[in-house]
DNA sequence: ATAATAACGAGA
DNA sequence: CTCGTTATTATC
């Protein structure tokens, strides 16, 4: 039923009159009357009998077409469970709206296919989640890597068996050698393994081509892949690597920016059998292709990947999920590692795919940190433009040698948030760890989370008692910046106008993070500026997501052996500095995690925030059957007069508190409670 | 939204 | 105890 409401969240029976009966399948979109009116619905099975007593008729099926295949039918119901939403809120974002005209220019020739059902690797009836990917519990099913040598687990011999058609093709593992678990990937993808990797791209590294032959493989073998990326940009880039290496029209590109009519074009010659490789924006994670083998994700750190809409789901859960769920190999790959992937390494759900040290270190560039003490800004043209010394003279010995700098500046817009005046450590709350603030100049620091004064706060780094506030990126960098080069190019790349490329002789360029173009040959130079914004947000994810930025702006650049350098102006005491400098996001992941674990964040523990009016908040909780060891903080101010409680739970309670939650909030609806409340489950920001 | 069903209270 | 009215709740 396409209602969201949560108390009508399961199946309801209907007769099939004799004339739908042919076009009356499984996944075929029908209208039936419900409560009196008219609505939409999906149709998920078909049964001889029905314990209900008096059924009414099917009205109408929408379309013959089968949009929703079985495994994306059974990976939406996981999905809805686990964000404890409704399966009509996840099947509005797994199939595209219907277009029309869209439908008959495809279907006209292709009868849609269905794969037999996904064996019966249902996690069975264990305490944990069903997303077991980063539970702690790698799956007892026998999927698990097993061996020492190669990723992922047990050949899966009678999945794939006759899925191939005659000989494989061998792909060319060139490109993974750097990795020394690399090659045996892309064997495993061609045997229909399910294979799992965190892989960690080298500087440098050419992602896209690295998954056109992950995505390869898995066609040698016969099977089809879905590849979710952040942006448009990432996507043009990985299209182009995909043609180049399947050639054109064997796979699609799915993306809400397309618009509708492409995007439902490509749904359908996906969902038709057309094509076995879909790529695209998170809108692909839910893609329907027959014999899916491998799923994959670029650069899951960035926050484009988390769904906007109800139930707000992250495209690496219902990937791996969905991976979970099949016999499936995922592959979860960035330059930078997110504490997320890190617990799918260290629980053993996936493998590590990293290059060894040496090559590491020879592929990285010269990185180098510089304080942001405006005293050190004594170069001519460089105290105007705030620029540490070492940052100006890197980029001025760049241009000189002809080679492009890039220079990375914050977007505006974080949120204040407060630090130690003397060592720069964000302040927590003693409590609860959550971040302190300052209401006022003067004002004494409250927890954002907890509401609790922290009246008398000491630095539990250095023992400092003094707080500052942390300062806003300045835009007004790019400008000052091409006054003191004068007579070089500037370019910029930003939200406006995003450059994909640029050539590669002298010039500067001007980008905020995600937008860095990707010079001709190498940046000669990288820049990271006003640091301290990016470290300083008030966000739990604040060091990871600076480190992930700083990466992916330092990859562009040449290897240091090549001339390339980069600068970045923060303290090099800090632990994301460190990394970047070592070029060893697993080794910061590492920490972040164990962090985390001690201070009872995610991804350690399974958290929910309730949001709403006051009374409605409060009315959903008590409502709630949360497991026993469920702790309940806050309430805390959220926007416009309502608040917001957290919940947190071990991640073996994760299920039985999404269902606690699922159910009060249908007890709510059921009763048709006025103020809505939402309901997140792992937000993307914790306040 | 609306129909069934349960709950309730007044009068026989 | 029964009927009529009103809350409750399920909605195939």
């Amino acid at each position: 039923m396409d209602v969201p409401l949560p108390h009508l969240d399961r199946p309801f029976d209907y007769l099939v009159p004799e004339a739908l009966d042919a076009d009356a399948r499984p996944g075929v979109r029908v209208k039936v009357r419900f409560a009196g009116q008219l609505v939409d619905g999906w149709l998920l099975e078909r049964a001889e009998s029905s314990e209900h007593p008096k059924l009414a008729y099917l009205e109408k099926v929408v379309s013959p077409v089968p949009v929703l295949s079985p495994e994306v039918a059974r990976l939406a119901r996981a999905v809805a469970d686990r964000y404890a939403g409704s399966l009509a809120d996840v099947l509005r974002l797994a199939v595209p709206p219907r277009h029309a005209r869209a439908e008959k220019a495809v279907t006209t020739d292709t009868p849609p296919t269905d794969e037999p059902a996904p064996d019966g690797t249902e996690p069975d009836g264990s305490p944990t989640d069903g997303t077991a990917p980063a539970d702690g519990t790698a799956p007892a099913d026998g999927t698990a890597p097993a061996d020492g040598t190669a990723p992922g687990g047990v050949p899966s011999e009678a999945a794939d068996a006759g899925a191939r058609p005659g000989g494989r093709a061998e792909v060319d593992p060139r490109g993974w050698r750097d990795y020394p678990a690399g090659p045996a990937l892309l064997r495993a993808l061609t045997d229909g393994r399910p294979a799992r990797a965190v892989w960690s791209a080298l500087p440098g590294e050419d992602w896209a081509d690295r998954y056109a032959d992950a995505v390869a493989a898995t066609v040698a073998g016969g099977r089809g892949a879905v590849v979710v990326v952040a942006d448009a940009r990432d996507l043009d880039r990985l299209d182009a690597a995909l043609t180049a290496v399947l050639g054109a029209g064997r796979h699609v590109r799915l993306a809400a920016a397309d618009g509708p009519a492409r995007r439902y074009r490509a749904f359908l010659t996906a969902r038709t059998g057309g094509v076995d490789v879909v790529i695209g924006t998170r809108a692909a994670m839910f893609a329907p292709v027959r014999r899916l083998g491998l799923v994959a994700i670029w650069d899951d750190g960035d926050d484009l990947h988390g769904e906007p809409r109800a139930p707000y789901p992250h495209a690496r859960d219902v990937l791996l999920t969905r991976a979970q769920l099949g016999d499936i190999a995922a592959v979860v790959g960035g330059y930078a590692r997110t504490a997320e992937a890190q617990l799918l390494v260290e629980t053993g759900w996936a493998r590590e795919v990293v290059a060894d040290r040496a090559v590491v270190r020879a592929r990285t560039p010269a990185l180098a940190p510089t304080g942001d003490d405006p005293q050190l800004a004594r170069d001519p043209g460089a105290a105007s433009a705030r620029l540490p010394s070492l940052a100006w003279t890197t980029a001025r010995d760049a241009l000189r040698a002809d080679l492009p700098v890039l220079v990375q500046v914050p977007r505006r817009g974080y949120v204040p948030s407060v630090a130690c005046a003397d060592c720069r450590a964000p302040a927590r709350c003693p409590h609860c760890a959550g971040p302190l603030a300052l209401p006022s100049a003067q004002g004494t620091p409250a927890c954002r989370w907890c509401g609790r004064v922290a009246a008398a706060y000491a630095c539990p780094e250095c023992g400092g008692r003094r707080l500052r506030a942390s300062v806003t990126g300045a835009r007004r960098t790019a400008e000052e910046l091409g006054r003191a080069f004068p007579g070089v190019p500037v370019r910029t790349s930003g939200r406006e106008e995003v450059l994909a490329t640029v050539p590669g002789g002298a010039g500067l360029v001007i980008a905020t993070p995600g937008a860095e173009p990707v010079a001709e040959g190498g940046y000669g130079a990288v820049l990271l500026l006003d640091s301290w914004a990016l470290l300083t947000r008030a966000d739990l994810r604040a060091g990871e997501e600076a480190l992930r930025r700083w990466m992916a702006a330092a990859a562009l650049a040449r290897p240091g052996t090549a001339g390339g350098r980069v600068v970045v102006v923060a303290d090099g005491a800090l632990a994301p500095v460190q990394a970047l400098l070592r070029w060893d996001s697993a080794w910061f992941a590492a920490r972040e995690l164990a962090e985390r674990r001690e201070l009872g964040f995610p991804p350690a523990v399974r958290m929910a925030s309730v949001t709403g009016a006051a009374e409605a908040v409060a009315d959903l909780l008590a409502g709630a059957r949360l497991p026993g060891d469920a702790e309940v903080l806050g309430p805390v101010p959220a926007d416009e007069g309502r608040e917001r409680m957290l919940v947190r739970v071990p991640r073996s309670r994760a299920a039985a508190m999404a269902e606690a939650l699922h159910a009060a909030a249908g007890q709510r609806s059921a009763r048709k409670a006025a103020d809505p409340v939402r309901l997140q489950v792992d937000p993307l920001t914790l306040f």
